[in-house]
DNA sequence: ACGCTAAAAC
């Protein structure tokens, strides 16, 4: 039995000795993510006669001193839009709904817009009260909608209707908007133009903010580029705002957000050089940064600083602690360290037993998952979906399906909802055992409890059945995916039908 | 005045 003795008020520090024990790390935790790459070089939005620039070859100097985009020029007017006239008295007090309808007419006033028609001006004819939230559903929708064959057209129409409602009386657009639109523009791969607003904004003197920066450096397909758009956020002086401490951590944070791990460490470096102090989250980040990169040593350097500066770890510190326990099988550590929590009044909820588990499970250690999970529930702590499929997948991988199909029946009965990733362990977990029929219908199934299968899904029950010789039978789950139309774009990987 | 703010798969 793994029960242990109360922790000592300890360092947490101390925990890991011997700490070459904690050795050994997901490769594929390990791996930088590519950012989104190199998107089409659209035209859109360039000035007449201006030179097209290949994002390929376009250096941050460049875009950074592009001037902002000019307005669109103005199309031939034509007054043959019969508008039905809103009142705008109400429009104040407009019910979202309302709203959500009036998008679509504006989107289909703007879709009309060509040599003839000026959706200018039938915007104008509308009285649209113009708010926040107008120019945020309209916005939302051209982000949702943007597919293949409107990528070209959306981003103009978009700006179109962003320049108009930047005129009307008594608005301004706010970051949000700028985001907005330039989340709009991201979906086209209109990166010229993102940039442009970037200028733009710095111009009228709006702030930006971890949004922006989001949005913008998941354009960056080159880590050259990634590391000037950081740069420039790092200096600039609009960035700079409440929730974080610092802008730094603005930048750390997102930056974990796109696994982007290795600038992480660029930025702390740049971070200790200038003589910012860090703190909890900052230290957070940076650690999780290194252990993903399987930098132990280094994890364990910095949470030694930590401390040493008076950092008290932080609810975030421990889950990742006891996520590097459980990876590192050390059941008991992980135990002393939930205990010493509830001590210092940090009680561990969900996310941290779950977080426990999954390392543990990685480890190859169930007996010790299913301890903490019960103790968990002992605890009145109540596993959540992620904390079931935590459990599934584990037992999955270690090929005990029965106990992965138990927990399945079991979340059921709770009333936690299976999602996307608990469909996909189960699936899996019917194929190591050659219940490739159940699979099957197991896949039908989720369509029927609402949830879409996603590719990955699809991938498992395919590659599983080719694995065991089941040509025919990937076919056939290919053909319902087809059927479907879902992932269409995605067929190559499969290799097209393989004869049987 | 920002955006809904740190958990899971191959």
């Amino acid at each position: 039995m793994i029960r242990g003795a109360r922790a000592p008020p300890l360092r947490v520090a101390r925990l890991f000795l011997p700490s070459r024990r904690l050795c050994g790390v997901d490769s594929r935790t390990g791996v930088e993510v590519p950012g989104t790459g190199q998107q089409d070089d659209g035209r859109i939005l360039e000035r007449e006669g201006e030179a097209s620039l290949d994002p390929a070859t376009v250096t941050p100097e460049v875009l950074l001193r592009m001037p902002p985009p000019p307005p669109l020029p103005g199309q031939p007017e034509s007054g043959d839009y019969d508008a039905e006239n809103l009142s705008s008295g109400s429009g104040s007090r407009r019910r979202p709904r309302e709203e959500l309808r009036l998008t679509d007419r504006i989107l289909k006033v703007l879709l009309q817009d060509g040599p003839g028609f000026s959706a200018r001006k039938a915007l104008d004819e509308m009285n649209l009260k113009v708010t926040n939230e107008l120019v945020r559903q309209v916005m939302f929708k051209f982000v949702v909608s943007v597919d293949s064959v409107n990528r070209e057209r959306y981003p103009r129409l978009a700006y179109k209707f962003f320049v108009w409602a930047g005129q009307q009386e008594r608005y301004r657009h706010n970051t949000s908007m700028y985001n907005l639109v330039m989340k709009v523009f991201a979906e086209c791969g209109e990166v010229k133009a993102m940039w442009r607003l970037l200028e733009e904004m710095t111009e009228i003197g709006l702030p930006v903010s971890a949004r922006t920066f989001h949005i913008l450096i998941c354009t960056c397909g080159q880590a050259g580029l990634r590391r000037r758009l950081v740069e420039r956020f790092m200096k600039s002086s609009s960035f700079n705002y409440r929730p974080f401490r610092s802008s730094f951590n603005a930048i750390l944070h997102t930056l974990l957000t796109i696994k982007q791990y290795s600038l992480i460490e660029w930025v702390h470096q740049k971070m200790v050089t200038e003589g910012h102090t860090p703190d909890v989250l900052t230290y957070n980040v940076v650690m999780r940064a290194k252990y993903l990169l399987g930098k132990l040593d280094q994890f364990h350097r910095l949470l030694d600083e930590m401390g040493k500066n008076g950092l008290t770890p932080d609810l975030h510190t421990y889950n990742l602690l006891l996520h590097v326990l459980g990876k590192g099988d050390k059941p008991l550590a992980a135990l002393n360290l939930l205990n010493y929590m509830s001590d210092v009044g940090c009680v561990p909820s969900v996310l941290h037993f779950t977080n426990l588990i999954d390392g543990l499970s990685r480890a190859g250690n169930l007996e010790a998952c299913r301890y903490f999970f019960d103790e968990m529930v002992k605890k009145g702590c109540e596993p959540d979906a992620v904390c079931y499929t935590v459990m599934i997948t584990g037992y999955v991988a270690a090929a005990e399906f029965e106990e992965a199909q138990k927990l399945f029946d079991d979340m059921l009965v709770r009333g936690k909802l299976p999602n996307v990733y608990t469909y996909n362990s189960m699936i899996r977990g019917l194929c190591i055992v050659g219940e490739f029929d159940k699979a099957y219908s197991m896949l039908k199934d989720m369509d029927l409890h609402g949830c879409t299968p996603n590719f990955s899904v699809y991938s498992t029950l395919v590659c599983r059945l080719r694995n065991a010789g089941k040509d025919s039978e990937a076919n056939h789950v290919i053909k319902y995916m087809t059927k479907k139309g879902q992932y269409l774009h995605l067929l190559s990987r499969f290799g097209g039908y393989r004869r049987c």
